[in-house]
DNA sequence: TCTTGACCTGGAGCGCGCTCCAGGTCGGAA
DNA sequence: TTCCGACCTGGAGCGCGCTCCAGGTCAAGA
């Protein structure tokens, strides 16, 4: 078969993260939990290293590690089609907040900016 | 004269930053000096107000301490005009490059949103 | 068989950005 | 004059998100 899983090491190399962060995120409950050979080494799926791109998605974008706790369990688990929407529709108005927050900066640095160029 | 001053409570009412905050932040260099009574109480001028505006629409952007401490560092001391703009345009990138994150992970948001509110 | 190194666990440590606290001073209303 | 509350300082504490460490197991190549 072609579905291939990945050792601790190639999905750190793969996701970018660290396994001390891989295993930080199994433990509080981002992702997995990953399934392990006999000897109790973790082997990474393919949809594994998909969500951990998600998560990281996420966490780039400044979502906490509650938050993507509740994420991840959410949409693992049954909950109700309402309960999803309006968490993800909460955490899409923060982010949009965000992205407001950071444009408000923008325009004052190229205040500054402007304030500095110009020869006066 | 119309220029008041502010005394640490009014200035933390007016900026809506704890007393722990403003001195947390003058004690980094992010603001002041800020001017003393001679009982060595605070006082802060309508300028130092605005400067602290400044500092927390930044912090809302994400910049962190180290930054915003060459920040003002920049904008107050002796420096020159390529070396402001060169950070000014510096940080502009950064912010830049985080809405962008943002915007991914709205992306990636709006994503699970529509699968979950369409009927199959 | 031996060694190497990737991996395991539990728990301590760390940098950031505040936040809180103890113990003291001072200005102004009662 | 006395009190109260706003303020002062130096320093400890805290929550977050990792990051590091010690001590151990295991698979595989020389």
């Amino acid at each position: 078969m072609t579905t291939q899983t990945l050792t601790p090491g190639e999905a750190a190399e793969a996701t970018g993260l660290s396994l001390d962060t891989l295993r930080y995120y199994e433990r509080e409950g981002l992702i997995g939990p990953i399934d392990r050979t006999t000897s109790g080494r973790r082997t990474y799926s393919d949809g594994d290293v998909a969500w951990i791109e998600t998560v990281t998605c996420m966490r780039a974008a400044g979502l906490g590690i509650d938050h993507l706790r509740e994420f991840t369990r959410l949409l693992r688990e049954e909950a109700t089609v309402e309960e999803r929407v309006r968490f993800l529709h909460e955490r899409r108005v923060e982010l949009l907040a965000q992205i407001e927050a950071i444009r408000n900066a923008v325009v004052v640095l190229d205040d500054k900016i402007a304030h500095f160029s110009q020869p006066g």
